[in-house]
Formats: structure tokens, sequence, C-alpha cells
DNA sequence: GTCTATACCGTGATAGAC
DNA sequence: GTCTATCACGGTATAGAC
């Protein structure tokens, strides 16, 4: 059905098999774990409850995915997928249509892609941001290699862009400079409790995404159009 | 030496023995783990590991310190203690001196006590900024709710000391810049490889503290000074 | 190919002997 | 205080049923 061409040539790391390639036992449990990884992380979640929730044996997970890790890391090469598209149409969108690129309309090609996702109420998606902000921030050595490896072009692309937004940073300036933007980004979107402890719980724990972009955008691009230190 | 002058008074509701008073063994366990915890992770440092590398019986550590956990928490707790009156100490000074406090002074009250102690080379203390950091993002449950149980009046005296150097901002707003302000300072020192997929990581894989405090200073001041959104 | 039951080994915790 | 033995629980591997 979905086009198995040729399929012994390609390099394809990664197991990325479309939704409806997928057996519904996977599904079934990608969907209950997708959910369970957001809300209590990785190490949180015990296959034993995982797979009673789901209502699948015990070794399910590890015949679909190969192991615990392997389940994580294919819920987010499914979803990521789209999203990163996403980006990047925005992105090429933007290229096209303006000389000069501005920070903020650069910086919403990012964010708006993730609004949409976090929004849309049937594809459990605004779990899934939480899920990414949060496994971004623990520093998943598996994950982060397979979006460097998977997503080269992407992080390419925005590096320029960025670049192009803010000349008056060299290398080692925009480095840290994004560094820190997708820090707090990420950590916004994380729904994080950690920095609690100098916040008054009841304000900083909005789930809302359009709130936590209002206050995440001018925080950022001030920050990113700070003056340089000489 | 340091004005004990009415210990008995202060309620200190937590394991709190000075390093003269602990165990040979329990300090043996302490500075081991301390070590091990910063390079790993909490979960990356089996017990078994731990009490192997610093020569003890592998029940010494649920003795001394009733469990993983405690352990944990009391490397924290003796080192946060000097660091948070590093901080206080310098607020007060800052509020005798001046009449108006400069956001940029009061962000260096923080910086230069976890300066001074991240290269203090004979007290460890270089591991412990980057563990302290790594946990507040990792979210640790106890080490939250026993830094705001133990240090209350801490965040008080600096939320009230931000309120008055950004009078512009109103409770909302202001809970959220430090929140964001201090997920880059700790994610800078915490030396996480997480967003190396945005940047070279020869880049800012930097562990030169001062380096460091160079480019966060900036980006945070202007972040908490942008313009309010209305 | 898919699913099930079960066994294996490593983890943190604990009781009790010394 | 320290140690050994043992426990319950975690992820994983596999043999065999369908």
């Amino acid at each position: 059905m979905m086009s198995k061409i040729i399929e012994t040539v390609a390099t394809q790391p990664l197991v990325s098999l479309s939704e409806a390639d997928r057996h519904e036992t996977a599904l079934q449990i990608m969907n209950v774990a997708e959910q369970l990884f957001a809300e209590s992380g990785f190490n949180g979640v015990p296959l034993r409850l995982l797979t009673k929730e789901a209502g699948v044996n015990l070794a399910a997970v590890n015949y679909h995915f190969g192991s615990k890790e392997g389940l994580f890391e294919a819920i987010f090469v499914q979803r990521l997928a789209p999203l990163i598209e996403g980006c990047l149409k925005e992105l090429e969108v933007l290229e096209t249509e303006q000389q000069k690129l501005t920070l903020d309309s650069l910086l919403q090609t990012v964010i708006r892609p993730c609004l949409a996702l976090a929004k849309d109420p049937k594809s459990g998606g605004a779990i899934f941001v939480r899920l990414l902000s949060r496994t971004l921030l623990e520093n998943h050595r598996q994950v982060r290699e397979m979006i460097a490896g998977q997503y080269g072009e992407f992080v390419q692309r925005y590096l320029r862009a960025f670049h192009q937004a803010l000349p008056q940073l060299n290398a080692e300036q925009l480095a840290w400079r994004m560094h820190f933007a997708f820090s707090v980004m990420f950590n916004a979107f994380a729904g994080n409790d950690v920095l609690k402890v100098f916040t008054r719980s009841e304000v900083v724990s909005a789930r809302d995404p359009d709130i936590i972009v209002k206050h995440v955008l001018p925080f950022v691009t001030a920050g990113l159009l700070a003056p340089v230190e000489r």
C-alpha cells in the first residue's frame, strides 16, 4: 500500500513506520505511553503499568519496539516529522516573501507549528509538546542523537536563518544565544514545576500555550537582541 | 567563628550535620556520590557502584542517610547552606549601599557566589554547581520541596528585590520572567549537551564559568528588561 | 507473525546477626 | 556501626502457543 518499492536501498536508520502500517497493538501502546511518559517522565513509568494500562502483554513492548527506549524513540519519530516539516514550510515562505528576515517572524516559524500541534485536540499533540520539551531538557542521549542525525538539514537551515536575522553576532555568540533561547522556550512549554521555588505556583503553572507564548516571546526576543559584550 | 550566637532558636527540620559531626564513612560516601551524581545523574548511579567506589558496604548508604534520595538531599543541604548565605550577604550589602537596586548588581549577588563556589578548587564546588543546576532542571520533587521549605526567606527576599529592580512588571509578569531567567542561568551552568543539536558542539561545551557568565548576563538582563506586552 | 507466560538478572531497601 | 542474606520490583529475553 504505502510505496515499498525499493525497500532495500534507503538508509532508514530508525524505525519509522507510518501510522497506517503499524499494528494495532503497537499503536495502542504508543498512545498510552505518550500520555504516561508526559505525565510521569520516562523513568516514572514501569513497563508493567504501561502494558496493563494499554491492555497488552508485558512482552509486547519489546516485541514491537525492541526495548523501552525503542518505544520512546518511536513516539518521537512519528510526532517530530510533521512538526519539523511544518517549521521548514513556514521558514520557506518567510525566506521567499521577505528580503530581510525579522527576528520575530523567524521565532514565529518555530512557535506557530508548536502551538498548532499543542492545540490540535484530536492528535494528542499537547501531550507531545510537553513530552518533547521535557525530554530535550532531561538530556536523553538517544533522542538527542536521533534528532541531530535525522534532522541535520533542519538544524543547518535554522542556523543560517538566525545568522541572517542577527548579523551582528559572531558564530560563538550566536551559538550561545540560540542555546539560551531554546532553553527558555522548551522550559516554558515543558510545564516544569522546577522553578516554582522562585515564583508563586498558581501563576506560572498555566498550561495555556497562548499565555506561555505571550510571556516567552518578549523575553527571548530581547535576549537575542541584547548588545554584545566586548 | 562565624557568629553562632543564638544557635538553639532556629528550626532545623532536616538533617544538617556539619562536616565535622559526620561519620567518616558518611563523608566518604558523600564525596564519591557528589562526583558520580554530577557525572551521570541520580538514576545513572547504582548504589552498588557507588559503595564499591567509596570502599564501603552496600547497606551503609541506607544506614547513614535512610535512602538513596536521603543521600542526595544530604549533599544538597551541606552545599546549599553556605551558597545561600553568600547570596543573602551580598544582597544585604547591596540593599544598604544603594537606594535604587540596579538589575545588574542584583543578578551579580546570585552569580558571584555561584562563581566563587564553582572556582574553589579544594571544595569540589564546581561539581556541585553543575549538580545543582542539573537537579533543578530535572525537576526532583524532593529537592524542590526541600528548598522551598528550608529557604523560604531567601525566596521572599529575592522576590522583593527583583520587584524593586523591575517595578514596571506586575506580579504575574515578574514571576514568568524570573522563571525564564533562572531557567537560562541554570541551563548554562548545568553544562547540558541538550541543545547541542542547534549549535556547534565545540562552542557551547565550554565549562569555564567566567565565559558562561559573560554570555548569560547580557541575555538575561535584556530579557528581564524587555518591554511589557499589552 | 503475533501473543502469552515465565524466567533472568540488576536495582534499592531491609532485617537480623555480629 | 557494619555486614550478609534476602526481599520486591525494574527491564529484558525466550520458549512455545496460536
